[in-house]
DNA sequence: GCTTGACGTTCCAGTGACTGGAAGGTTTAT
DNA sequence: ATAAACCTTCCAGTCACTGGAACGTCAAGC
């Protein structure tokens, strides 16, 4: 299976796939007479996995540690939950994050009037933020 | 002012408020005779708007729209509304996407044991998510 | 006057996870 | 023969900084 193919299979981009090549992340694919890599379902396991740890938030640092719990037959589960739980934790937190910056929008945009004034609650807000105390 | 006082007050690093110099975002800041950067009231003004759109989730290039804007004295004050409600917009489907990943991974470490055995959901998920149909 | 430490300056390199593009080789179909 | 659709490598760029080197400046204490 040529590149493509591969990358069609796991959802990836083939610059993607080369890329986890390049730093390490997959094994050197094996190539053709050509010099064309060539990927048997193995590998493209390996990209399926990848591709849907990163899906659900893992890094490529974290993705290489999952590779390692999954070809480590002596592994601990409890090693995959840590990582599990641990990114979950700093999801949720993003998420919060995010969450708060999003109700500030909404504020702001509701309080702007939107016309071709040039009154703006939004630049109000961001010049000086309700809350903060002048002097 | 020297620039850390003006980093303080506006929340920025040194570092940072030298790079939106160095992009273009700020105006270049006065200098002292020793080569040192000046700030006044204005300039930290600024600062302090950047990092307040930085805070709710615009990138450099729309806190340079919103400048543009807050300069603007003939401005429509739809036009910045139409920035806020684009990034609200953005950004409420970022939240549901990391809403969708962070339920996944607290799905996957219910079910995995945690223990010291080898058997794991999470890397069986990953490996084949649930949902997917095998050959 | 000397040293020390905390400032400031510039410039260069690196981050993460790709993506785009150039310049070229290969294969397949027309 | 030629076009298109592949493949290859390598280099540069993205975004918003951050770290560090190498150097200049300033204020305080001895």
């Amino acid at each position: 299976m040529n590149i493509s193919a591969a990358a069609h299979q796991s959802g990836l981009s083939a610059k993607t796939i080369r890329y986890y090549e390049e730093i390490g992340l997959i094994a050197p694919a094996a190539r053709a007479e050509n010099g064309y890599r060539q990927y048997d379902s193995e590998a493209v396991d390996d990209l399926q996995f990848i591709a849907r740890a990163r899906e659900v938030g893992f890094d490529l640092q974290e993705c290489r540690q999952l590779l390692d719990l999954l070809r480590d037959p002596h592994r601990q589960s409890r090693h995959a939950q840590k990582l599990v739980l641990e990114k979950s934790q700093h999801l949720q937190q993003r998420i919060d994050q995010l969450v708060a910056m999003q109700r500030e929008l909404h504020a702001m945009a509701e309080r702007c009037r939107g016309d071709e004034g040039p009154d703006c609650a939004i630049l109000e807000d961001l010049a000086a933020p309700p809350g903060a105390h002048h002097r």
